[in-house]
DNA sequence: TTGAAAGCGTTACCAT
DNA sequence: ATGGTAACGCTTTCAA
């Protein structure tokens, strides 16, 4: 039961009779070694329990990276999850080791991790932004460690980013409600002030201006507020005295709750959410959705791309929406208020 | 644009005009080092960019470990999902960071994932066991690294390990289910075959037992195939010639198919699910409920105390589950199926 | 085909 | 209060 000490290079050298480089050589360039040394090596490393200790292996100089760091708000939310899923995946494929960071989508908990990411020495940074401005990172950037921006381009920082169209995929949810006769949509989300609600916030107004509706404030419900729930919000909406017949929540987090608050209701209003959800079939809820795995991916990618060959021009890659007809986003204004 | 080098302590040292010991010490001992050596120090520390090299650290005999691994099956199931929270919550609390690596639920992806998590040097390994048998990994535990399983407990291995009380939450259900008049009463799991789901089949059995009702082989749907869709099992369930008046569902992804399958139905069965999932309140299902984020944390918790004091003895922790009411599980049985 | 020596960035030990 | 030296486990020259 005593605690032994673990085999190195030289343990297993010493018991094949070589020296450490030539059991260095069976574990990088095996063709180099004659075959009974390669039995022999191989042999006392199983006996020894050895394992080649990947920290020595990154610590010399040029010796690349094994681990990649992934800044994500927190671990519970399925968007983000799901890229970290498509992010590990294809890590794995090409040999790296992820290691997950989270910041309970704070600044100051961005630049934390960051810091331990980076003393870490990962070989890229892959990070969905949070603060307004990425500019602390460029130096390290200049050091050699790339920065993949998912979701929301990087600020001020020279980085590789993956998003979704976010306008064109609420232009199309907003033009699909119009034509099924709406002119009073309303489109909620919190929190307003990111990058993703912005696009999107401007496409839902370019789809109401190319059907000549003018934006009305009542409906646009941009909070930033964490505290206020989305549920009360769309309950506050509906017993307005004109109310909206129809939503569109500006995140899944939303769209639960414009679920919860709607579905007792004897005439809800049409419903489309932006981001697919588990249940979002069984509950019927039409949605803008995308593909968050594979925006981890390609952004995976881009980062072996970048360790690969850290000079060349950034990538930035627009990833496309569609939408998904439920039910929910189909249902016409009802007839009491088809009126204004 | 030119990529430059990264400063090390030998840098800083050289620009401060002190040796690299100094430095060090700055950052390790700062009370040994006079104040004005500290400032001039990081002055030059913070204009070289310098930052601590963590593989470096750990290098050196002695120097402990900074990253824990956990070994799951997927990113995208809730129940791994939460657990994986857990414990990257409790690490940032004690300065580790988490590798996390998936197995697709595959015994071979066990081992190999292990096997690379190991390579990095990982202080401590936490994993949901997949295989039967976890004894790979005695000599690494033997060599230091110690061992933590969640959810279920590894087999020919000494680890610590986090449960739930599994036959308890089972029986719990099934006797509230019995207490509603319920004689007939379905299991349904998929796969049946693990640790879990065995304890669960106990308790079920053992309600039943204590109710005097015999157990009766057309309601315990044990399946152990990935490809067949719990829906579909349900459907098939409900239209044999005799059929449940109520059904527990195994895990959360049997009971999502409990719900599309019933959803419809003049008169559903009353439906009791393990695990909770997030929209299981809005449909109305009641489960029994855990808590996999704590399971985590303990997790994570077992393993720093381990990393610390590699000796001592191994720690087993069973975590209660509790029935939570939502509807679903209080549905009287049917009239016309209340007769035998 | 195989080996010796130097170095990667850090810290422990022992001096000063 | 500060510094030199060796060592951590590995790979890369350069030789043999």
């Amino acid at each position: 039961m005593a605690v032994q000490t673990r085999a190195t290079l030289h343990d297993v050298a010493r018991l094949a009779g070589v020296s450490a480089k030539t059991v260095s050589r069976v574990y990088s360039q095996r063709d180099l070694v004659a075959p009974d040394t390669v039995e022999r090596v191989m042999s006392a490393a199983k006996r020894l329990r050895f394992r080649p200790n990947l920290l020595a292996q990154s610590l010399r100089r040029g010796g690349g990276a094994t681990t990649v760091g992934f800044i994500m708000g927190e671990l519970l939310n399925p968007f983000y999850y799901t890229v970290a899923a498509g992010i590990e995946r294809e890590l794995a494929l090409h040999g790296f080791a992820l290691i997950v960071a989270t910041t309970d989508d704070s600044v100051e908990g961005e630049a934390r991790v960051a810091d331990t990411l980076l003393s870490q020495r990962v070989g890229a940074l892959l990070m969905i932004p949070v603060g307004e401005d990425q500019s602390y990172l460029e130096g390290e950037r200049q050091l050699g460690t790339p920065v993949i921006a998912i979701d929301r381009p990087a600020r001020d920082l020279v980085a590789d980013s993956v998003v979704l169209a976010n306008r064109a995929g609420a232009y199309e949810a907003t033009r699909a409600l119009i034509s099924r006769g709406h002119r009073r949509i309303a489109y909620i989300c919190n929190p307003a002030s990111v990058y993703t609600q912005v696009e999107r916030v401007t496409g839902y107004r370019a789809a109401l201006a190319s059907a000549g509706i003018d934006p009305d404030p009542r409906w646009e419900r941009l909070l930033d507020d964490p505290a206020s729930s989305p549920e009360s919000v769309v309950r506050d909406l509906m017993v307005q005295p004109s109310v909206p017949t129809a939503i569109i929540a500006g995140n899944n987090r939303v769209c639960i709750g414009a679920v919860r608050a709607t579905l007792e209701m004897p005439a809800p209003p049409a419903l489309i959410g932006f981001d697919d959800f588990e249940t979002a079939d069984v509950l019927g809820i039409s949605v803008v959705g995308h593909d968050p795995m594979e925006m981890g991916r390609r952004a995976a990618r881009l980062a072996v791309e970048r360790m690969r060959d850290p000079i060349g021009f950034t990538t930035q890659l627009e990833l496309p929406t569609r939408l998904i007809a439920r039910g929910s986003g189909e249902r016409a204004p009802a007839l009491s208020e088809s009126s204004r």
